[in-house]
DNA sequence: TGTACATCAGTGAACGCGCGTTCACTGATGTAC
DNA sequence: TGTACATCAGTGAACGCGCGTTCACTGATGTAC
């Protein structure tokens, strides 16, 4: 508990109690993510990082599962960071906030391209057994759903549940995102346009999406060309 | 070479030669990954369920990194193949279409969860050494630049780089279709739509955001509320 | 048409490896009296 | 303030497992003469 004390003795051998080995043990867990990747990201590899015996996660977690779930709780909670930063600067003007919380998405799986496979590839077995990683996930979207009315409230986008506008937001977003992470995928580099470049104009596309109401499946069955 | 021969011969203990066993191995890769998925898929586990020792795929596949090139490769042509089927089937009416191949990619994801899982999850370590799964990959995308090229032909949206709408459409429907498929992601169910739903809002909202002529980043830097 | 032989496509034992998990244990901590 | 003791957080040996890959081999195939 009381970590001052452990930190006054200078070169004492590590102390047999850690103090904090939960945090650690996630924090052990992303540093592989970020030098190994997924496929680094063993129990005993985490705790042989941690400093510990590969059966003391054990005390802290029921199994590997459990680990993951944290890390990917961890993720979600980052990822709401790097979005709410944008949000707290808001200065009036909201086209370009929009594509600031794009770009903090779009950077924080670049940054994080590991993280996110945790976050995201079905590694995850089951949200609904990890109370904490559903609710940080569900937290994140809150996030954007909130964007949402604002974007109303302010007018530039048109009235409608702003959880399918925002649902809508994050696929773009998730969607270009994913494909950047992919090492050589053949299409990226063929739009002529770089990152940045292909983020914004994919913000600039949802938001005149979204400057019309949608009115459901109505205009699938309709054959006329302009929808408005 | 003559798969006939061997059919005639009823119930003979599989002959010594498999006759086709790069095919077979790769169907059995796809086998397990729609039963047991990512996890399951193993070298061993794909020359079990194919009925040869496990180091007869060294014949076909210098190293596990190949077979899942040659199983991402696959899925790349199959989900060419969906999307084509449905621009075949066209018949004028360019906003069905649209719908119509989102909704095949949505279902190709939604159904093949896992062999999806291989071609985006950083499985496929490098595009740029498997020429032939970058083709495939290639085609698929140039599938979806030749639709936006119909739709500016059609005047449903703006003239504008395809390459670039394409990658947004893809963008798009990628991260729809990769969100939904996440089990339990605390998101999906709280739009209020079914997945047909939220596919055809994504899609609308898209032609919408199409319409009018993207142009570039100025977009980001101007504080007008109203862009277009 | 028959036969020798090079080539190809399999086999199965063996290699070293690291994994997740369990278990009996021991060292450290903090609390009741 | 001191001591006994319950509780907690670690250790390290051991379990069984399946993996990717290599290797010397053998059975089957097809071609040249």
């Amino acid at each position: 508990m009381d970590n001052a004390q452990k930190s006054l003795a200078t070169d004492a051998p590590r102390p047999y109690h850690h103090g904090d080995l939960w945090h650690a043990l996630v924090q052990a867990g992303l540093a592989i993510l970020r030098e190994e990747g997924v496929h680094g990201l063993t129990l005993r590899a985490v705790a042989r990082r941690a400093g510990v015996s590969h059966s003391a996660p054990y005390r802290h977690f029921a199994d590997k599962d459990a680990l993951l779930a944290a890390i990917g709780e961890d993720g979600f909670n980052r990822l709401s960071q790097g979005m709410r930063a944008v949000i707290e600067s808001y200065d009036g003007d909201l086209v370009a906030l929009l594509h600031g919380v794009a770009h903090a998405y779009i950077r924080f799986v670049a940054e994080n391209t590991d993280h996110v496979r945790v976050m995201f590839s079905g590694l995850l077995s089951c949200f609904d057994e990890y109370p904490n990683l559903a609710e940080a996930a569900g937290r994140s979207f809150q996030d954007v759903v909130e964007i949402m009315q604002l974007c109303q409230r302010e007018g530039l986008i048109a009235a409608g549940d702003p959880r399918q506008q925002g649902f809508m937001a994050w696929s773009m977003v998730h969607g270009l995102a994913n494909i950047l992470i992919e090492e050589g995928f053949p299409v990226a580099e063929k739009t002529g346009l770089d990152i940045q470049q292909m983020t914004d104009a994919c913000v600039d596309t949802l938001i005149r999406g979204l400057q019309s109401p949608h009115n459901g499946t109505q205009v699938a069955a309709n054959s006329q060309h302009v929808i408005s």
